[in-house]
DNA sequence: TTGAGCGTAGTGGTCGGACCACTGAGCTGA
DNA sequence: TCAGCTCAGTGGTCCGACCACTACGCTCAA
C-alpha cells in the first residue's frame, strides 16, 4: 500500500471540520499533479483509511468536488477526476444566476454585455463559413416559428454558436452560465412580452451581418446594443 | 407540522441519486423564495424525514450546497441561507482557477483582461478621493518594499480598490476568482523571476495617471495592456 | 477457437443509529 | 441585577450493514 499522506510535523492540525481538510487535500493532490485528469481515485473506504477520517465524512468531501466539478463518481466503477476542463470546473456557474435577483440580475447583465460583446468581436475576425452557417441556421429557425419555448432555444444556440467561434472555451463556459436556461426564461420572458421580437430581430440581424462582414467594431457594437436592450429594461424594471 | 414538500402526482420521480434530487429540491426552496436569503433551515433530522431520505444523504446535500455558498451550517446553532451575494456565490471561482492549467491559463487571463480593462476604465469614470486615496496607500507600499510576498499582496489590493471602484459587485467577485492568491503566485512568480519590476511599477503608474484623470478610455487601454503583458509572457512560455 | 452468457468480487449509494462538540436560552444564586 | 451554570437541541463524526451497479473473468455451447 502506498503513502499517499504529506509528512506532518503537527500531528494535529484541526482546523476546520474533518470533512473541508478533506476537501482542501484532494484539491491539493490535484494542484501539485499527484492526481491528473482522468485519474482513478482510491476507493472511498481507502481514501477515508489514509486520510484517517471515517468514510461518511470522506463521502461528503467527494459529494462536495463533485458539484464542483472536479471528480466524477461512477457508480460501481470507482471515483475519477474529471478533464478539469473549463466546461466541467464552470457548470456551477449556472447556480449563481439561477440564485440572483433584483440588483444583482443587472449586474450579471452587465458582466454578459461586457463579455459577448468581446466574443462576438471576436468571433467577427475568425469565424469560419462552416462556423457561419451553424449560426445563421439558427437564426433562420427562429424566425420559423412563434413558439416562446422554441425561439428561445434558437435564440441560447444562436448566441452560444457565436461565442464558440471566439475560440476561448474559458468564456463560453462562464457565457453559458450567465445564459442558463432558467436565468434566460425569467428575463426573456418579460421583456418579450413587452412586443420586442421585432426589435430582437433587428439586432440579431445586425450581429449577423457584422460576422459576415467579418467587421470585429460593428460585431462588438451590435452584441453590445442587444444585451444592453435588455440590460435597460430590466433596470427599469427593478426601479418601478 | 408543516409540510414543506410539494405535492407529487409521480410518487417516485427516481432520477438521478437521492442527494442529486435532494439538492435541487433546496434549491428548489431558494429560487422560488420560499426559503429568504438568511433564513434558518429545518433541523437536518427535520429535512430527512421531509423529503423522505436518510441523514446521511440529507447532509450531503447540505454539504454540497454549503461549498456552493448557498447554505451555510453553524455547529450547535442551524444551517441557514446565505445572503446570496455575490462573494458568497462566485467564492468557488477561485477553484477554477487553481486547478487550471496550460493553455486554459492563458483563456483565464484573457477573460480577466477583458473584465479588468472595463472594470478599471469604469472607475476612471468614477472613483472617489477617498477611494483614489486607497488605490495610491497600496501603489506607495508596493514599493516601498522589496519582498515578493508583500508586493503580491499590495498588487492584489491595488487592482481590488480599482475594481471596488467600479460599483459592480458581481464583476469585483469573479475577478476576485480569478485573481486568487494561489493562481497569482504561480503565475506572478515565473513573470517576475524575469525582472519585470520595472515594467509593472510603469504600467501601475500609467493606471494610476488615467485613474487620476478621470480617463475612461486611458485607464482600459493602460488596463488592457497591464494584464495582455502578463498573458503575452505565459503564452509564449507554454509554446516552448 | 470463439463468443455469448452468466456468475461474482468490488465499487459507489443508501440507510439507521450512536455518540461527540458546540450553541444558546433559560435558570440559579450571590 | 447579572454573572455563571445547566441543559436541551443542533450540527459533526463515526460505525456497520445492506443495496445497486459495474467490470471482469469464467463457463460452455457453437
Amino acid at each position: 500500500m502506498d503513502e499517499i499522506l504529506p509528512r506532518q510535523t503537527e500531528p494535529a492540525p484541526q482546523k476546520g471540520t474533518v470533512t473541508q481538510r478533506a476537501i482542501e487535500q484532494i484539491k491539493a493532490m490535484i494542484a501539485e499533479g499527484r492526481l491528473e485528469p482522468g485519474a482513478r481515485l482510491p476507493t472511498e473506504r481507502e481514501l477515508a483509511v489514509q486520510l484517517g477520517i471515517s468514510r461518511s465524512s470522506m463521502r461528503e468531501a467527494i459529494r462536495a468536488l463533485t458539484v464542483l466539478g472536479v471528480l466524477e463518481a461512477r457508480h460501481g466503477s470507482g471515483i475519477y477526476v474529471t478533464q478539469l476542463e473549463a466546461g466541467d470546473l464552470l457548470e456551477t456557474f449556472g447556480v449563481v444566476a439561477d440564485l440572483s435577483r433584483g440588483p444583482q440580475l443587472v449586474e450579471l447583465l452587465e458582466v454578459r454585455r461586457i463579455l459577448e460583446s468581446t466574443a462576438t468581436a471576436l468571433a467577427a475576425a475568425r469565424i469560419t463559413p462552416g462556423e457561419l452557417a451553424e449560426v445563421e441556421k439558427h437564426l433562420a429557425a427562429m424566425h420559423a416559428t412563434d413558439d416562446p419555448e422554441e425561439i428561445l432555444a434558437h435564440d441560447l444556440a444562436f448566441h452560444r454558436a457565436i461565442v464558440a467561434a471566439a475560440g476561448n472555451d474559458t468564456m463560453a463556459a462562464i457565457l453559458e452560465g450567465l445564459s442558463s436556461r432558467t436565468f434566460r426564461a425569467r428575463v426573456w420572458r418579460g421583456y418579450q412580452e413587452e412586443g420586442a421580437f421585432a426589435r430582437t430581430r433587428r439586432e440579431h440581424a445586425a450581429i449577423h451581418r457584422a460576422l459576415v462582414a467579418h467587421d470585429p467594431e460593428a460585431a462588438r457594437a451590435a452584441a453590445a446594443a442587444h444585451v444592453g436592450e435588455v440590460e435597460e429594461w430590466l433596470r427599469t424594471q427593478l426601479s418601478q
